[in-house]
DNA sequence: ACTGAAATCGCGTCAAC
DNA sequence: GTTGACGCGATTTCAGT
């Protein structure tokens, strides 16, 4: 968790690894100079330690007929405050709905959801996501094009 | 790429990876009730057909340093509509802007960002962002917490 | 044509130096 | 930190349906 122990060799398998997560482990040693051993190591200790949180295949979202993606702000009423809890809760449990965050500025969260179209995005705001109590103010914004994708964490020793 | 191939077993392998995308393919199989080869060649058939657009390990930002989250929006001057494609080219070259959306609403572009801390957070958009040619109305919503983390996208056949 | 059994080869992984 | 060894898994081939 501390990047007191992250030296340059850790670094760079980091960047390795988020660039291809399905390396294998004597590809990495070669990559970062290391002995298969030695490397295999490091990335144990990297995942132990929670610097490395997991491996995930990434998937096209249009592949899966899920061609819209829209970022969400969502207000609490002032009213509502004591059952934010539960809220939240219900907005995790739509699977549409990929990221939540509290944000500071105008609203109090931001949600990243995708929809298979215009149609299926409106109903799941209108009739899914307004209908939770305390929740008022939906705004969203409609992605029109994805001019960087989601990308590597930049790591310092590069 | 078109969802009309993508059956229950694709889904559930197209889920299965998501969720561990190091997962050995002796265990996807058995996971997915299929034979080792037959697994095999349909994950390949999935690669190939760019529903999986590859792997990624997981970094934690926080063990990189990287503290700070935000969602920034952007707009562009309407006298510099000419040059966005040269502007986006600029966005995209900072290491700390993870995403670049073009969306529909008030702002032209939200962006996600990391920064260490909030020192580093202000820099990167006084000193970096808005010195941009064009930029302007520059405004940012710091993540205060992660309610949901990035998750998979929600596939159909389950 | 598609499936699964078998066979090979390379890699992950551990132990000893 | 490196070398060597062992066993398992990835990947291909091939025969059967």
């Amino acid at each position: 968790m501390e990047l007191s122990k992250l030296d340059a060799i850790d670094c760079k398998i980091l960047e390795v690894l988020q660039r291809d997560g399905r390396i294998s482990n004597v590809d990495l040693a070669a990559e970062v100079h290391l002995s298969a051993p030695q490397c295999f190591r490091r990335v144990r200790a990297l995942e132990e330690r929670g610097v490395v949180r997991g491996y995930r295949a990434l998937v096209s979202g249009p592949s899966l007929g899920l061609a819209v993606t829209a970022f969400v702000s969502v207000n609490i009423e002032g009213a509502a405050f004591e059952r934010v809890r539960d809220i939240e809760r219900q907005l995790r449990d739509f699977p549409e709905v990929l990221e939540i965050h509290t944000v500071s500025g105008d609203s109090d969260y931001l949600l990243k959801v995708v929809a298979s179209d215009l149609r299926h995005l409106g109903q799941l705001l209108t009739d899914r996501l307004m209908q939770i109590k305390g929740i008022a103010d939906v705004r969203s914004m409609v992605c029109l094009e994805e001019v960087k994708p989601p990308s590597a964490l930049p790591v310092s020793g590069t």
